[in-house]
RNA sequence: GGCGCUAUAGCUCAGUGGUAGAGCGGGGGACUCAUAAGCCCUAGGUCGAUGGUUCAAAUCCAUCUGGCGCCA
């Protein structure tokens, strides 16, 4: 029976453009679970969007001499274009600047407000009486209390590395913008009564059933709930962003970004329900105890997803239902990533060391980008990113092993048999050993995409790309040729339909190079839909969305026969081989970039 | 300081109780359809250190050392 499947995605700050961490971090393995999936025939959501509030976009606002809007809209863009090209299928890629979200966001905010989960606190923050506002931390100056340093920051001193509860610690605290003097003043907020959550449902949640998860998260997550929580702010003071939907004294206040944003998986299925046309069609993701919700993150996310966003959906009972004890599909897993270095050291955007997804995609294929980004996808533990290892797993994996064996049975159909597959007669027990090999592995690679086990996934298709050339040795179609025709036709009709096979478990992962390999052997129709950049009009906003229309997709989890008789198209190569010398140019573009002009 | 993760062949890593594995690199071989690709053979690494549990540990426990993260 089909299932629903609901493919979560971190949601990126609309304040950068996307490295190579993020992509195989969530994206990517969101997008190789979400098109396996569809494969399997199963209902597939998968959504994500721009952050566009939050600190670290009006920082950037701030260094750019732009609008928040702006940088939003810029960055945003550009995401589009990145998930377009490198293949990121999202069903809906949309934003947090959208009325739909704002009113989402605003509407569980308030059913936890009447199920009595928020309460509100007057706390001291930084106050600029200059700006006539309240300040972020990281807004803050000051000298550091602990070593004397004059330019400490709000949450760190940058000297003798002490972190800071608050900025109130600095001595001297001041504005570094104007670098007016600041003061401490009162300021009510909401809090999350996360302690009271904990015990009513949460702390039962995280201690149940959760043997499929990955240890280093459930771990730490169930830590971390068992170490005890505490309240946690959901608004701030702030003009950017979501307003408090309450009557009194929230002017010039917003909802955290911490709080607003996880809700976006909720708010980008409601608005990809509407823009189907079928606005109830999210309960069945989401109110359907069926269906399973997924959330490919970062581990620097995981307790936002893994906690705080459980807690959110455990406390907001009732929201958009009948039943008032109704509550939200809770996460059916959170596969979170390590992080991935690039050659030994950490990503780093400002002294631009990491690969710019879209500025690689103007020199490489998605395929290859997509394959190298699995095959060192950060599953158990922090992985690497390095220029020469991208060409040599290209050039001995791609090209040699996979590329190489299509290419050669192609070739070999077109060379002995101008193209015409040729009909096999009766197979032998070699034959029979090794369409049966790729058919168990439907089996135990569909097993590994569907556990997120991503890197083994490959491996092992791999390993059958391998069997294939075996069998190729095995039965030396190009010698058998002078002396029985009629087996060099079986062979390569064996073999071409192993590499049929081997399409289709490859395609979650090289989902390009399958659609040609496809076209290749002479199918009809797509494997996957068509992604398409739209714009949405709301009441009075619009903005651009990634989506997905997948009605035609012909592609299925199972091995098609490629009949007798068919002449099939002129090959053409899957990949291309790197030269080496590459990987020295490519490391020459990192580091500072050089000043332009003499 | 607390909590957690991690250390396996030159390189990248898999392997959570039962005779140490894969890929790449390196060495040798037979072949030639193929993007000089593929195929066969070949690596003998005290599985970070020490102690313990067990009939049996890379695999469980303790301590130590190196690397990393979160919190304070």
């Amino acid at each position: 029976m089909a299932q629903y499947v609901l493919v979560s995605i971190a949601w990126p700050y609309a304040n950068s453009d996307i490295h190579q961490g993020n992509v195989t971090g969530s994206h990517l393995p969101g997008d190789i679970y979400a098109r396996y999936h569809r494969l399997r025939g199963n209902h597939v959501v998968m959504v994500s969007g721009s952050d566009s509030h939050g600190t670290p976009v009006t920082v950037k606002a701030e260094e750019m001499g732009m609008s928040n809007l702006a940088v939003y809209e810029h960055y945003h863009s550009r995401f589009l274009e990145l998930f377009r090209r490198l293949g990121i299928s999202y069903d809906l890629f949309t934003s947090t600047h959208t009325e739909n979200h704002f009113k989402v966001s605003q509407d569980m905010f308030s059913q936890l407000l009447k199920n009595g989960y928020l309460y509100r606190k007057v706390t001291p923050q930084m106050y600029s009486p200059e700006a006539g506002k309240f300040l972020p931390d990281r807004y803050v100056e000051g000298t550091c209390p602990n070593c004397g340093y004059p330019g400490a920051r709000g949450d760190q001193c940058d000297n003798c590395n002490t972190l800071f509860e608050s900025a109130a610690e600095l001595i001297n605290p001041r504005s570094k913008r104007d670098n007016s003097l600041l003061e401490l003043r009162d300021t009510e907020h909401f809090f999350l009564d996360l302690p009271a959550i904990a015990e009513d449902a949460l702390s039962a949640w995280i201690h149940d059933d959760k043997e499929h998860w990955r240890p280093q998260v459930i771990n730490f997550a169930r830590n971390f709930v068992d170490q005890g929580l505490i309240g946690r702010a959901v608004t701030r003071d702030m003009d950017w962003g979501i307003p408090v939907p309450v009557e009194d004294g929230f002017d010039g206040k917003v909802l955290y970004v911490w709080f607003e944003a996880v809700i976006g998986y909720l708010s980008a299925t409601i608005e990809w329900a509407h823009n189907q046309g079928d606005p109830e069609a999210w309960r069945n993701w989401w109110y359907n105890p069926g269906a399973r919700t997924l959330y490919f993150i970062g581990k620097d996310n995981v307790p936002f997803h893994a906690v705080f966003w459980p807690a959110q959906l455990l406390g907001s009972h009732g929201l958009y239902s009948d039943d008032p004890q109704a509550v939200l599909n809770l996460p059916y897993d959170v596969p979170a990533n390590e992080f991935m270095n690039m050659e030994g050291q950490k990503i780093s955007g400002s002294r631009n060391w990491g690969v710019w997804m879209l500025d690689a995609l103007d020199r490489y294929d998605p395929d290859p980008l997509r394959y190298y980004l699995t095959t060192n996808m950060p599953e158990t533990r922090d992985s690497d990113w390095s220029w020469s290892g991208f060409i040599e797993r290209n050039n001995n994996e791609l090209v040699a092993n996979w590329g190489n064996l299509v290419n050669r049975v192609l070739n070999m159909t077109q060379r002995y048999f101008g193209g015409v597959v040729q009909e096999p007669g009766e197979l032998t027990p070699v034959d029979i050993a090794l369409l049966a090999a790729i058919d168990e592995g439907l089996d135990t690679v569909g097993a590994l995409y569907d556990a997120c086990k991503f890197r083994a996934a490959v491996q092992e298709t791999l390993r059958l790309s391998s069997l294939v050339n075996q069998y190729l040795e095995e039965t030396s179609p190009w010698t058998v040729f002078k002396t029985d025709p009629a087996a060099t036709g079986r062979a390569l009709y064996v073999a071409t339909q192993a590499i049929n096979g081997l399409k289709i478990l490859w395609a979650p992962v090289l989902p390009f190079t399958s659609q040609t390999l496809h076209e290749i052997l002479g199918e009809a129709g797509t494997l996957f839909g068509e992604q398409r950049i739209e714009r949405y009009d709301e009441a009075t906003r619009s903005h651009l969305g990634l989506t997905y229309a997948g009605a035609d997709a012909v592609g299925h989890w199972a091995r098609s026969a490629i009949p007798a008789g068919r002449q099939l198209p002129k090959p053409r190569a899957l990949f291309k081989k790197l030269e080496p010398e590459l990987a020295e140019q490519e490391l020459a573009r990192l580091g500072p970039k050089p000043v332009v002009g003499t």
